[in-house]
DNA sequence: GGCCCGTCGTAC
DNA sequence: GACGTACGACGGGCCT
């Protein structure tokens, strides 16, 4: 039996994805969704139907034999758009790569190539399937041909053509002829579509006949069209007829799909950022375990010391009972001072009945050779992950880890800071290293201290991959930081900061348990007396906490007038009932039952049960590898959105307590994405405003309303003060007129007055738009990227998206970036000072400090100074500094 | 019951 | 659709 031939219209699918996978890019930037799409499709097709024949034909590039009969053809069409030009190579390099056939020849299309392949192949006996949805090549439909549409898994057959148009394939090419195609500029006959068409072909025949035995036609319109446009209509069959006479195989084995060649594909999955491609075709090699030592006696240990004292660096990784730092037990620790070989010292296994197993050292024998090394200030540590690795060995053995760190997580991170997983395993599989995976080697174990209980060959195996994983990952990533100017940032910024974070959550801060408890009783008791009312006005019970049901209270049973929908249904966010608050009671108290849900659940249970029961504190994890800008981000809890307006916010804030003899520092910069975006812009009116220390909200609020600042009235100060914030997230009239309750031309006036006063800034949010287009990324100050492919999209939602990114990026970066230098400075200041000082957190512009009460008149103007000059800007940064017994100041 | 997404709301 | 960056609670649809 012949098998199928699939036969692929290259070029149209490459339109297609282009256009239906919206913005996708490698890291660097470069637009990948057409090759992306192509790919898939391919990679579908070959994995349903298993070819054993599969060819592609491309258009040939520059003009065709069409474009010699008819000058204006295809002229209506945009030229292919750079994003989608610079992805052909790529397709055609994929295709090459997959093993595929591949057709282009000079002057002619991928239709005229297909229309070749089934006229040379209608003696073969073979079937041949169409891969397109261009219903142009439904022309070749026949009894042994298809056409089967991928992307809508259609299938068009003899009767499928005939359903469509009423004619046979065979002279569907009259048909179009007389119908036209506008996206390519063929122009037909004019008043006559589809149904016409179809219904005089099959009474004539074909075009020919239908114009010599016009005459028996009724004068019509569209008799006197078909008159005055007959040379259009011959013109276009001759437009659309497929030319089938290409060099191409007369044998179905010249479309023999080949073998695919791996290693060229992930070379392009790898440069295309096809990270899911990339495991299908993933050929990385296990790593070889030939330089894997365990460390089970003192002779092994002194030898691993031996080399520890040549060594120009150390690998480390920790393995432990809990991913929590204050409960983890050292299970065992890898090390490596140099590809291939890795040791692996196990310290803490145990058997089912919970006993250590035999052959492992002393935690304390271990401990006093090792610490030399891991506390060196000379030799730099390496690891993934490493403020884990850092807390581990402070909180189980009181080891501070010292020397120059190096983390590639914050490495890959800086690389591609909008990169979803940075797990080892993940970037390792991208330079072709195969790791096993935690639940390989626990066995799918679900206990936390699973690891305790990984037999201690299986363990070291395990670990000492990952040391080697993270110093090749190393190799890889330091070049790519230098590259990218970016060296600095990473030695001189961010590694420095993990030690710092590390102290920062292993000193947590204090909460009064019993404040919360009271706080908790008093909100469940109003919550209860909110509800009850809620229900009482709606006529019955319903859940208060769901949108959708809500919505359907306010909206149609109490008949209220709805505002803006979301996907979803009515939008019932508190915009909304604010509005609605004047015509019912309902809406406020469902605001005012929204806040009180939100602060309980949110906060008050939440912070209880974090409270950790050794410390009796609260210890967030600060992130360093989540923004796109830079900012840290902090979990668990995140202690960045603990409430602060409000009378219950301020409730919630009492419950954080300074220890007993201590009291809270607050160190808070003053307009600093203002004054970061008077120096990026060298707005002379903003940077004069800051130099002469002006309160800005008051200075813009003189100039939009033309008053003397003596004359400012607090709504004046509060337009000034969102248009201040506004401008700095790229906001519209739109947005500032929805915040305001003004009008969208009021609003529109405020901002044209801004731009008036502050026209540098205007320059700059232009200029910074342009450059993002131009090198694909933004930069900070301090060299931190964003990349921003979708500065280009079509789709305007999107590009606006981006250029509003690319306006906030530099802004809120530079502003992480000084303060995460600050922390670097107040660190050092603070290393050098005997007493209690301890900073806590970080909540992108503060610094939160726990002080000595004896301490802390000496310390603060140390602590304002530092910051006000950790990054010197045309501009002075102004630091304001309090104190409190509780963060509600 | 776990996972994912949408909506909403808190912070800067 | 319309104001940038986060985290997280909750509801609800979906799958197992």
């Amino acid at each position: 039996m012949s098998e199928d031939i699939y036969l692929i219209d290259g070029s149209a699918f490459i339109y297609r994805a282009f256009h239906a996978i919206s913005a996708l890019t490698n890291r660097d930037g470069m637009p990948t969704n057409a090759v992306f799409g192509f790919a898939s499709m391919v990679r579908r097709l070959i994995k349903e139907r298993q070819p054993v024949c599969l060819a592609v034909a491309f258009d040939s590039r520059g003009p065709v034999f069409r474009h010699q009969l008819y000058d204006e053809y295809k002229a209506t069409r945009p030229e292919m758009p750079e994003a989608l030009a610079g992805q052909i190579p790529y397709i055609k390099e994929l295709v090459k790569a997959l093993g595929l056939v591949s057709f282009e020849e000079q002057g002619v299309e991928a239709d005229d190539l297909i229309a070749s392949a089934v006229n040379r192949l209608a003696d073969s006996g073979s079937r041949i399937v169409i891969v397109s949805g261009d219903k142009d090549l439904l022309q070749l439909v026949g009894d042994r041909v298809t056409m089967w549409d991928p992307m809508s898994d259609k299938v068009m057959d003899r009767a499928a053509v005939r359903d469509k148009y009423h004619v046979d394939p065979e002279v569907l090419l009259h048909c179009f002829a007389l119908i036209g195609d506008s996206s390519d500029n063929i122009p037909g006959v004019p008043g006559i579509g589809p149904k016409t068409a179809g219904k005089l072909v099959k009474q004539y025949g074909s075009l020919e006949q239908l114009y010599e035995r016009l005459d028996e036609m009724k004068s019509s319109k569209m008799k006197q069209s078909l008159i005055e446009h007959r040379d259009a209509a011959f013109l276009s069959r001759d437009l659309i007829r497929l030319k089938s006479d290409c060099v191409v195989p007369d044998e179905p084995a010249g479309y023999r799909l080949g073998e695919p060649d791996n290693g060229r594909l992930k070379v392009l999955y790898t440069k295309l950022g096809f990270t899911n491609l990339l495991k299908e075709v993933d050929n990385a090699a296990p790593i070889a375990t030939d330089g894997f030592r365990l460390v089970r006696d003192r002779q092994s240990l002194d030898e691993l010391a031996a080399i520890l004292a040549e060594a120009s660096l150390l690998a480390i990784d920790t393995e432990t009972t809990s991913l929590n730092t204050r409960r983890a037990e050292l299970v065992g620790i890898s090390l490596s001072c140099g590809l291939p070989q890795c040791w692996y010292i196990p310290l803490g296994h145990r058997d089912e009945a919970g006993e250590l197993v035999a052959g492992q050292l002393l935690p304390n024998e271990v401990r006093e050779v090792l610490e030399p090394y891991l506390t060196s200030a000379e030799l730099p540590k390496i690891g993934h992950n490493l403020k884990y690795d850092y807390a581990v060995l402070a909180q189980a053995s009181d080891v501070s880890l010292a020397g120059p760190l190096i983390d590639t997580m914050i490495a890959a991170y800086l690389t591609e800071p909008a990169r979803r997983s940075l797990k080892l395993d993940d970037l390792c599989r991208e330079i072709d290293i195969k790791m096993t995976s935690y639940e390989q080697v626990t066995g799918g174990d679900k206990r936390d201290d699973a690891f305790a209980y990984v037999p201690v060959e299986a363990a070291g195996t395990y670990s000492c991959e990952d040391v080697h994983g993270t110093l090749a990952l190393w190799e890889r990533l330091q070049p790519r930081l230098a590259e990218k100017d970016m060296l600095r940032l990473f030695h001189e910024i961010e590694m420095p900061l993990v030690p710092i974070l590390a102290h920062m959550e292993v000193a947590g801060i204090k909460v009064d348990p019993q404040r919360l408890d009271d706080l908790a009783e008093e909100f469940r008791e109003k919550l209860a007396a909110r509800e009850e009312e809620i229900y009482r006005l709606a006529g019955h019970p319903f859940n208060i906490s769901s949108p959708q049901q809500l919505g359907v209270v306010l909206f149609e049973e109490l008949g209220l007038p709805h505002g803006r929908k979301t996907k979803t249904g009515y939008s019932t966010d508190a915009g909304v009932l604010e509005k609605l608050a004047q015509q019912h009671e309902m809406p406020a108290l469902i605001v005012d039952y929204r806040n009180l849900a939100k602060l309980l659940s949110t906060y008050i249970e939440k912070l209880k049960l974090l409270i950790d029961e050794k410390t009796g504190r609260i210890h967030t994890s600060f992130n360093q590898t989540v923004t796109t800008t830079g900012r840290l981000s902090s979990s668990n809890p995140n202690l960045q959105n603990i409430p602060i307006r409000g009378e219950e916010g301020g409730r919630i804030r009492e419950a954080f307590v300074a220890e007993t003899g201590t009291v809270f520092l607050f160190a808070d910069y003053s307009q600093i994405d203002l004054r970061v975006l008077a120096h990026y812009s060298q707005d002379q009116a903003l940077l004069a405003a800051f130099r002469r220390g002006d309160d800005i909200h008051n200075r813009t609020a003189a100039e939009i309303f033309g008053v003397s600042p003596l004359f400012i009235t607090p709504d004046m100060r509060r337009v000034a003060k969102s248009i201040n914030f506004g401008i700095v997230y790229g906001m519209s009239s739109f947005g500032l007129a929805n915040q305001l309750r003004i009008s969208r031309t009021e609003a529109q006036k405020f901002i044209d007055r801004y731009f008036d006063l502050y026209s540098g800034v205007q320059q700059f949010m232009h200029d910074i738009v342009e450059q993002a287009k131009r090198d694909g990324y933004v930069s900070t100050l301090l060299n931190r990227r964003r990349y921003l492919p979708e500065i280009k999209a079509s789709d305007k939602a999107r590009r606006e998206f981006a250029e509003r990114a690319a306006i906030n990026t530099p802004i809120q970066g530079t502003a992480a970036d000084i303060i995460k230098l600050a922390m670097l400075r107040v660190d050092e200041l603070l290393q050098g000072r005997p007493g209690r000082c301890r900073m806590l957190l970080q909540i992108h512009d503060e610094l939160v400090f726990e002080v000595d009460e004896t301490q802390c008149g000496a310390l603060q103007e140390d602590i304002r100074r530092c910051m006000e000059q950790a990054l010197p800007l045309d501009v002075p940064l102004v630091v304001n500094m309090q104190q409190g017994h509780s963060l509600a100041k």
